[in-house]
DNA sequence: GACATGATTGGAACAACGTTCCAATCAATA
DNA sequence: TATTGATTGGAACGTTGTTCCAATCATGTC
């Protein structure tokens, strides 16, 4: 009797599902920078090269990981009255999850080719269509909008890097962003008006709303398009 | 007589100015990954330990580099009608010396704090304010603009690092986006009909026609919440 | 004009990383 | 049971950013 199912090896036998569920799991809980080949094979009690077996170098590992949570983001139906309400409801579930996983967001704009992006883009161009927009402008319209996001995606990750700690993770961003604005504040006033001005109200903003905005924007214009 | 004029010691004297210099050469020349202390050192005929009295860390040495470019593009005057046009022109002058040097893509959206995004970032928002958008929105449309620009200049970033040979640049991309576009041509169609359709256009698309219509879609929707 | 002092240099040394290599082990087949 | 190929674990390699330190230079003081 041939038995097709794989029986387990010595636990549970190490396969790519298994390497990337706790590639997540380490890159949740400690950053980017704590993804290594030795701290994910002593997190599975194994060697690196058993880890190689499965997967091809660390980029395919990272795009593996960053694929298994768009993938669930995307997975989420997505009701709405309009296609606007549908792509704004779609766009704040990447703000949610790039907001609790930072490490995909530095992913997503360090390679925009991985399927994941693929993922994305085929969510938010198919609502463009909907949208009523003619076909060849369509791919402005839907790329505008993707890198906007992935453009946001990176800031958040680059944020993130400067903390990797998730204790009080609301805190220490405040204490961050007001010493950002308290150097913009120091800018000399007749170069950096502008800034200076944005200064004031940057530590107290909402990075989820600042989101929306820019979302809402490129809507307005598309529909202007239209 | 006390000459404050640093006399040179050996052929030149190190400097911040001339380490940066070297380095922007050894990027420009050979990608992101070729700058590496130790040939920098070589380069510039000393040891890694003599470039570290004048820089912190890499990512000084590479925040230093993008603001020289950065500070060269907004030093050319921009000309325009309206402050559209301004925005526009601008956002060009951003879009081909991005082009022009990839890596300062990816160092800006890898860590958007930095001086020379702030740069950026004043020259766009005092078009914002001179578009008459309320005081309490100019951030967000500032903001939008600027990850829409991050977004994209990442993405070049990761194009130029699949390439870093300069020779037939135009060609390799060529080929590159021809490869992409036959992968998602053979995508599930059931699954991904936009990203399929997209994939005809894009070997052929205009990456700063398709970046302008970004721009031109976002300034319409600013003008529509004005 | 020697000397002391602090700024500056160059290169060796260190720790950490991604990756490769290979002998050892396991599960299934002959 | 012997053999084969898939799979494992860990040592080893080359490269990186960074640190360290002895040597060198320019300069102000006696």
């Amino acid at each position: 009797m041939t038995n097709r199912i794989r029986t387990e090896r010595r636990r549970e036998a190490l396969s790519k599902t298994r390497i990337v569920e706790a590639a997540i799991e380490l890159l949740d809980r400690a950053g980017e920078d704590a993804l290594t080949f030795r701290a994910l094979a002593a997190h599975l009690a194994t060697g690196s090269g058993a880890i190689y077996w499965h997967v091809a170098d660390k980029n395919d590992l990272l795009a593996a990981a960053a694929d298994h949570i768009i993938a669930g983001v995307m997975a989420d139906a997505v009701r709405g009255s309009s296609p606007q309400d549908v792509i704004r409801t779609m766009a704040l579930g990447f703000f949610d999850t790039i907001h609790a996983h930072p490490w995909v967001g530095g992913q997503l704009s360090r390679s925009p080719w991985q399927y994941a992006v693929v993922r994305m883009l085929e969510g938010v161009g198919r609502q463009v269509q909907a949208l009523g927009v003619p076909e060849h402008t369509q791919f402005n319209a839907a790329t505008a909008l993707m890198s906007f996001i992935l453009g946001l995606a990176g800031q958040y990750a680059a944020g993130a890097r400067h903390f990797p700690r998730d204790a009080d993770r609301t805190e220490t961003r405040k204490a961050f962003l007001g010493a950002v604005a308290a150097k913009w504040l120091q800018l000399d006033p007749a170069e950096h008006p502008f800034v200076r001005q944005v200064a004031k109200v940057l530590p107290e903003h909402d990075d989820r709303e600042q989101f929306l905005a820019g979302i809402d924007l490129i809507l307005a214009g598309i529909e202007r398009i239209r």
